[in-house]
RNA sequence: GGAGACGUCGCAUAGUCCGGUCGAGUGCACCACCCUGCUAAGGUGGAGAACCCGUUCAGGGUUCCGUGGGUUCAAAUCCCACCGUCUCCGCCA
């Protein structure tokens, strides 16, 4: 959630970002409008209870006979209050409605535009170049016995896999791996809940245009995250943080679990989007001042990975039409599938700025010892969709694979993937 | 799944039976100042969160005693529902 502060000093940034994601720019009208009502009501139930709490305290001390009285003059009085009251809750609840519906202030430099429009940061590393016909990701994975996604439709249905053999190990070896340089860089590691309430994952803001691709168990009114980002942002939720010795950082593993609605007939063939994976996720509560470098030091986390496993692959700053309602900067980074002959997303990085830790009432002690929110970041340092990428970059004309040498230790010293016959 | 106990301001607790002077006492921790050669001890004062009005660095007000309803002129206190924690019993791939 924006701060409510900035639609009454400056409509106008919100209105530009607005423009920029191509979303709403009357909202922030009608919003303010419900903030200025919203703020006229509390005035005036205020008012009219603080007469009735005065009025308490003579009542509280007058004698038996004074008593009947005054209990008959007070009467209109706690009808009116009444009123006041429920007035004000309905004018509230549909002034943070509306202020809960303006995605975050996207920042300024973010180029503007929808999905097609971002910007190419770098492209790093070599494309492989193959002397022969190069197999994709899902045929490696069945020489290799490593991905069979026959069985997981028969157990499961459409875009679900049984990871086995190597293809199992090689995921546990990724996450080993990202845990490690977690580790390294400070974050604390979390195994985070899949299942969350909905005020938590409303919090997050997946429940608003992301609301289609999530899976909602309905008897116990709860739903399974699509990211461990859900959970490592609830974590903190309701807390005020000391952020005196830096940043928050944690490194969350979990399964994720996205419905997928809105991408039928799309990366249908293997395990490239799948309704269950794996990911280990980056997740940092900063202040404010500092998100950007945090940012900057996901990012740089996340590239040290793809260069290490030995892929190509480009940074994207995403347009703002594309950023998810939170974000208010988006990085990915593509690596080079070979088959495809193009770039796929791997990881994705977000600033949230305030807007996160708002909605999850999030707050550290600024100057002065007031209260403010803090940033909240995210990004991922290792998914199962990496496993596509590393199958086809690292293959040889007779099907196996040669292991990235930094995933060896993590595979039990297994250099090279052979096909099981 | 069944039975019982509990949920108060950072922590620990008082208050709840018998509604008002309780937004709430005490101890510890915390901050400032005083005292002491230093430390410890001691003294005085301060200190929660959200929001509204106002100020620009004065203040004033409202709400918050697990959550949400209800009763009442008035609820930490009475009633109802829910959530959570603990104990015992049952069940368990």
């Amino acid at each position: 959630m924006i701060d409510a502060q900035l639609l009454r000093a400056a409509p106008e940034v919100v209105e530009a970002s607005q423009r920029a994601r191509g979303a709403d720019e009357g909202l922030v009208a009608r919003a303010a409008e419900a903030d200025a009502e919203r703020r006229e009501a509390i005035a005036d139930f205020e008012r009219l209870r603080a007469e009735q709490n005065a009025f308490g305290k003579r009542v509280a001390v007058a004698s038996k006979e004074e008593k009947p009285a005054l209990l008959a003059q007070v009467k209109q009085l706690a009808a009116d209050v009444r009123q006041a009251s429920e007035r004000s809750a309905v004018v509230e609840a549909r002034a943070e409605e509306l202020l809960r519906a303006i995605p975050n202030i996207v920042l300024a430099d973010v180029p503007a535009g929808g999905e097609d429009d971002y910007v190419v940061l770098r492209e790093v590393g070599e494309r492989p170049a193959f002397d022969f016909e190069p197999r994709d990701h899902l045929e490696l994975g069945e020489l290799l016995g490593a991905i069979d996604m026959a069985r997981g439709a028969k157990v499961s249905g459409a875009r679900f896999s049984y990871l086995r053999g190597v293809g199992a190990r090689l995921e546990i070896g990724l996450m080993q791996l990202a845990l490690t340089r977690a580790l390294d860089a400070g974050l604390v590691p979390l195994i985070t809940p899949t299942l969350v309430k909905p005020e938590i994952m409303a919090g997050t803001g997946f429940l608003g245009e992301h609301a289609d691709a999530v899976y909602r168990v309905e008897s116990e009114d709860l739903y399974l995250t699509g990211t461990s980002e859900v959970a490592l942002a609830g974590y903190h939720a309701d807390e005020i943080l000391d952020l005196a010795d830096g940043p928050l950082r944690y490194a969350g593993w979990s399964t994720c679990y996205r419905l997928e609605a809105g991408s039928a007939g799309k990366d249908t063939r293997g395990i490239i989007r799948t309704h269950q994976f794996d990911k280990l996720e980056m997740f940092s509560y900063v202040d404010p001042a500092q998100a950007e470098a945090e940012h900057a030091r996901m990012l740089a986390m996340q590239e040290a990975m793809m260069t290490d496993l030995g892929l190509a692959y480009r940074v994207i700053d995403t347009a703002a039409g594309d950023l998810g309602s939170s974000a208010a900067r988006k990085y990915d980074v593509e690596a080079w599938v070979p088959t495809q002959g193009r770039y796929r997303e791997l990881t994705s990085t977000s600033n949230c700025t305030t807007y996160q830790a708002r909605r999850l009432a999030i707050r550290h002690r600024a100057e002065g010892g007031r209260t403010a929110p803090v940033a909240t970041l995210n990004g991922t340092l290792a998914t199962t969709r990496w496993i596509v990428a590393i199958l086809e970059t690292h293959q040889q004309e007779d099907g196996s694979v040669v292991v990235p040498e930094v995933l060896r230790p993590h595979l039990g010293g297994l250099d090279v993937l052979e096909p099981i016959r």
